[in-house]
RNA sequence: CGCGGGGUGGAGCAGUCUGGUAGCUCGUUGGGCUCAUAACCCAAAGGUCGAAGGUUCAAAUCCUUCCCCCGCAACCA
């Protein structure tokens, strides 16, 4: 009888760390679970690791332990941030526990029996160092696109899920099912992506190559790869093969939210491979949107990566979660800037929502003894009239427009042209002026009354979005709301509120945030970041993940080490464009005994001419390279890690072929 | 012609599929109020809807061409 509702974040990689990203997918499954809860829904909300692959497998190489421990190191990052964040997943799955890789390998082994896996070999260029395969595209005259080493030809047999069989029935099934792929963009995305011939779908890697994985259980020189693992979660977690009640309470799950980078995963691999499984489909893969930070896009390299940790703690939890659903439509990028996010917090939640409710309070405090009185019809006006039919509404209409729609911002909106119309009530009904004259006390309590009886309905629509806040809003107007309680199918009527209920001492709710004071001092990038890292795992996460390392870990050298670098000054004859190229220069140098071609990557920040004549350093004796098809024979110095700052010149003159040290 | 997203009052965006008086938030200016977190309420100013052509009674919206910005990919040697 009890209606469900089943919803997933993707899992997330253990090895990274957590980002605006990863909050942003689950704070938007957080709502709609709340939101589902509140609706007397059962709710199944599961988020959870990825924990196998090779980087993890490299990382737990290179620190010395044992894969399982490296990742039961990083999984608190995840989960103290969800913590943190209030998120109210009902479980969390990681990707090593035995009842997923239990589950992962039953159905391997009967899609195997079915014929739907079979062996073949594959055979590609291989780089021995870097353990992987390119494809022809990627390998420029023989080597490693990555780590300039020969690759060599190689042929690896694996397992293939027959993947390519289902496209026409995949294509017919969504265009039957416009809900299952939304925004409607993305639909269209994956429908032309479709139009392309569908492959049979790699599934395995050779243990000599990768081991911390799932075993197949019809062979065990093979682990399976990322998809048959991380994306059977959404299953096994709910209890395919293991309990089939109830996994069929809760499958088809209501909804996938995943970030629009693993879009033909979702709706391509999962939806066939569910198909082999004879299984029913997710009612909707939602894809949302990227953020940028400061119009830019967020990287590591660029230091500007947002870590929820520090947003949540400088600016408040639910103002994070607040700014992240309300600034950009959902499904569209959007940009995070702390400008932006105090904009909203100063102007929405300050002055709009948190003015509200101190002024209601603090007029039921000094004109009606901080009792919550009594309204009555005599005292009625056209303005009650209009509030309560924007306000009675509204419950309904927030389902709506996040459920159905899964429009939160649009939502948002919603709430806040209730909060505005309250405002604008109390500025209307002028209960200041009514309080001087006795004859006006009925009506004084009436519009007290309609008043609070507003903030009561903002606090219950507001909990699935900013349940510190409602919590915080219950207990000033003194509510006895349980947000355990299906409050949102049953107790919504106008009325609701109990005149006599004491209120608690009005405090603000978001205090306003000066700007003048936190210029200067607020940055978005990594250093505030680290600078306030509470969390000790966050830290520990940094030095183990197998990426650039950061600075100040650069092992030394000795000076022979340094002496087999070649410096010389050089003299710039000529410099044009690379064509087609974005940042690459082609430059004719004078070395004094000989002239060189160098490729340098500098055009984003120089025009060519003006470079002409310039006295430039080079490494001399670099091994020459291809540049878009173009030999470089040597390097320019410039400073700069991913954006060139500035060219390396000489402060006084030096004949060109001198050398450099 | 590599793929994709976008160019709308000072800023950020909606509206474009399904042509029909150009809308929202912030900011600015003026006024009101004094219960409130210098908050709230009212009003005003401010737009050749990237450019040019075309279709149409009518184009931000449809068609053609072009320009610019941002991602991704290919190239930071």
């Amino acid at each position: 009888m009890s209606k469900t509702f089943y919803i997933t974040t993707p899992i997330y990689y253990v090895n990274d760390v957590p980002h605006i990203g990863h909050a942003y997918t689950t704070v938007a499954a957080d709502v709609l679970a709340r939101i589902r809860r509140l609706t007397g829904h059962e709710v199944f909300f599961l988020t959870g690791l990825d924990e196998h692959g090779q980087k993890v497998q490299q990382a737990a190489q290179k620190a010395g332990i044992d894969p399982q421990a490296y990742c039961d190191r990083l999984a608190p990052q995840f989960q103290t941030l969800w913590k943190r964040l209030n998120i109210s997943n009902d479980d969390f799955v990681r990707t090593t526990e035995p009842r997923h890789t239990t589950v992962v390998q039953k159905i391997l082994q009967d899609l195997y029996e079915k014929g739907e896996i079979y062996q073949a070999a594959y055979t590609g260029w291989y780089c021995t160092f870097d353990e992987r395969f390119w494809t022809e595209k990627d390998v420029v005259d023989g080597v490693c696109p990555d780590c300039k080493r020969p690759v060599e030809q190689l042929s690896e047999k694996n397992y293939f899920f027959r993947m390519g069989q289902y496209q026409e029935w995949l294509k017919s099934y969504i265009a039957e099912h416009p809900d299952f792929i939304k925004p409607r963009s993305r639909r269209n995305e994956v429908l032309g992506f479709l139009q392309q011939p569908l492959g049979d779908l790699s599934i395995s890697r050779p243990k000599s190559r990768l081991t911390w994985g799932v075993e197949l259980p019809f062979d065990k020189d093979y682990v399976t790869y990322v998809w048959f693992d991380a994306l059977v979660n959404y299953i096994s977690i709910p209890g395919y093969s293991t309990d089939p009640r109830r996994f069929s309470h809760f499958w088809p799950a209501d909804y996938h939210l995943i970030g629009k980078d693993i879009l033909t995963t979702h709706s391509v691999y999962w939806s066939t491979m569910l198909k082999a499984m004879g299984l029913e489909l997710p009612r909707t893969i939602f894809a949302h949107g990227w953020w940028t930070v400061n119009g830019e896009k967020m990287s590591k390299s660029r230091g500007n990566v947002v870590d929820p940790n520090v947003m949540a703690e400088r600016f408040g939890v639910d103002a994070f979660r607040y700014f992240l659903l309300r600034e950009v439509p959902f499904g569209h990028d959007g940009d995070f800037s702390i400008d932006a996010l105090i904009g909203r917090i100063n102007s929405d939640l300050a002055n709009g929502l948190g003015n509200l409710l101190n002024r209601t309070l603090v007029l039921i405090e000094r004109f009606s003894k901080g009792i919550i009185p009594e309204p009555s019809s005599s005292g009625d006006t056209d303005l009650e009239r209009q509030l309560r039919q924007l306000v009675e509404p509204l419950p309904a209409k927030v389902v709506e427009t996040c459920v159905t729609d899964v429009e939160f911002n649009r939502a948002l909106e919603l709430v806040w042209e209730v909060v505005q119309a309250g405002n604008q009530y109390v500025d209307k009904s002028t209960p200041w002026t009514l309080a001087k004259k006795p004859e006006d006390r009925l009506r004084l309590e009436t519009v007290l009354y309609h008043a609070a009886e507003t903030l009561r309905f903002l606090c219950l629509v507001l909990y699935p979005f900013m349940p510190q806040t409602a919590e915080e809003m219950k207990r000033q107007l003194g509510l006895m709301l349980n947000f355990a309680k299906p409050l949102l199918s049953s107790d919504i009527s106008w009325g609701g509120l109990l005149p006599g209920t004491e209120i608690a001492k009005a405090l603000p709710l978001f205090p306003r945030i000066d700007v003048t004071k936190t210029q200067g001092e607020m940055r978005v990038n990594e250093q505030t970041a680290t600078d306030s890292q509470p969390a000790p795992q966050s830290s520990s996460g940094m030095t183990l993940s197998s990426g650039s390392s950061p600075a100040g870990e650069v092992p030394q050298i000795t000076i022979e080490d340094f002496q087999k670098i070649q410096l010389k000054v050089a003299t710039v004859l000529a410099a044009e464009r690379v064509p087609k190229s974005e940042k690459l220069l082609k430059l004719r140098v004078d070395l004094g005994t000989e002239q060189r071609q160098i490729v340098a990557g500098i055009g984003k920040k120089y025009e060519p001419e003006p470079l002409i004549g310039k006295k430039i350093v080079i490494v001399a004796n670099l091994k020459p390279a291809k540049l878009m098809g173009i030999e470089s024979q040597g390097m320019v110095l410039a400073a700069g890690d991913t954006e060139v700052r500035g060219l390396v010149t000489l402060m006084d003159d030096a004949e060109p072929g001198t050398k450099v040290k």
